[in-house]
DNA sequence: GCCATATTGTGTCAATATTACGCAATATAC
DNA sequence: GTATATTGCGTAATATTGACACAATATGGC
């Protein structure tokens, strides 16, 4: 057992990924307090007595920038170099969050000083480790998006294919065969047709499609496991 | 900032698992304190300050066993309802280990009256939440089984090529066919044949293999994605 | 010593899955 | 109404996976 009383902090961090336009974002605040002032980092603070590190993740995500996340995980706990308090040894539970940026106000508050969405190709140099986790939960969001259809958490609830499609080349950052792209995704039937259509510009008008939740869940169940890479 | 001093402690346990004669083996220990004396649990304890989590299990897992692994990573942060102290919350940093059983000589010293492995399959009820842990382990394990070359760690540096294949269907749970198994983990190039034969008991001689670590280092450099579900 | 037995080592073919690719349909913009 | 942009589909070539059987080489028992 432990002599010396444990020192240790624990604290929450999230890398919060948005999609639109193309483009891929990274939900970023700005320190209001400490060393580290005025440098950007990820939302997150210290864990408090009697909560879960989950609940933990989603009330400083809604303090620090009002954003509630449609889809959450555990990413990976860091306990080496991180010195948030220099005289604490702190140890950081990562999660990876998804959610659509305009179906969210952000409301920098207390630790805060703003809250803003960065394109991921063009954030600043972050406080602490967070660069590193940043580019680690990218990572997890590209492989996880091969073979979990965490993917439309970051578009609307029905959406033309096209959408879809772009999303997963933005992401994965290489063209996908729109036609085998689409192919797979109908014969696996995790997404399905809906009866409405949308005309946006030029070109036959696209028709919506939605994700067949229901379906997925019984494909897991049954041991499928997805494969959804594409040259 | 937290106003209340924050009174949660950070623990640290390890599912360590072996593998010998068609049988998949875990690390436990005999608990020789505590309101769960002389239940049996995973090794582990608290990390001390100014210790890095890896290192914090490497250590309990030599004092409490005397066993140091061959492979660990990190396998998930529980935060919830562990409580193991009635007065604090903790939250419990879960490793993920491999090692041959019959390299190491089981030495329980400390917070451990016992340490033994035990047959998966026949595992006692374990102390805390520690049933639940290696439930993940051991499908993290089987997972990764499939796309990385974690299971030359359960044998010896050079083996016949049938026991890779014994491990591979002992822990994945079903038969798979020895030829394509074969075929497959020689045209990846990520097993070479050694030119030492053995003979045991009956039957043709055995060629010795073995794992070619340089050849898969770059393999997965260049992005390659291993394989290796086979029906 | 010889034969029964057990285990290793290898190749082929069919079924399936992946990849590459082009053209018709349908709307808007001008 | 014509040019342009985008959606919606189908097929052939290729690559991968999966099923399967028999020869080779040793030991164990008599």
């Amino acid at each position: 057992m432990a002599q010396v009383p444990q020192q240790i902090k624990v604290a929450v961090d999230a890398v919060v990924f948005g999609y639109e336009n193309q483009q891929l974002f990274v939900l970023l605040i700005k320190q209001r307090y400490g060393q580290l002032k005025d440098r950007w980092a990820l939302p997150g603070g210290f864990v408090l007595n009697k909560e879960t590190l989950k609940s933990a993740v989603n009330r400083e995500l809604k303090e620090e920038t009002g954003v509630s996340t449609s889809y959450l995980e555990q990413l990976y706990t860091f306990g080496d170099d991180v010195e948030r308090d220099p005289r604490a040894h702190v140890v950081s539970v990562s999660y990876f969050g998804l959610v659509r940026p305009s179906s969210m106000r952000l409301r920098p508050t207390g630790d805060a000083k703003d809250a803003k969405w960065f394109k991921l190709s063009h954030k600043p140099d972050l406080a602490f480790d967070h660069n590193k986790i940043v580019q680690i939960a990218h990572q997890r969001l590209q492989a996880k998006l091969h073979y979990r259809p965490i993917g439309f958490q970051l578009l609307k609830s029905t959406f033309p294919f096209s959408d879809l499609e772009n999303l997963y080349s933005t992401i994965l950052g290489h063209d996908i065969d729109r036609r085998n792209f689409r192919k797979r995704m109908l014969t696996l039937g995790i997404v399905e047709e809906t009866d409405k259509k949308v005309s946006i510009g030029r070109g036959r008008p696209a028709n919506l499609f939605k994700f067949n939740k229901s379906n997925y869940t019984r494909l897991e169940k049954s041991g499928t496991i997805l494969n959804l890479y594409l040259a």
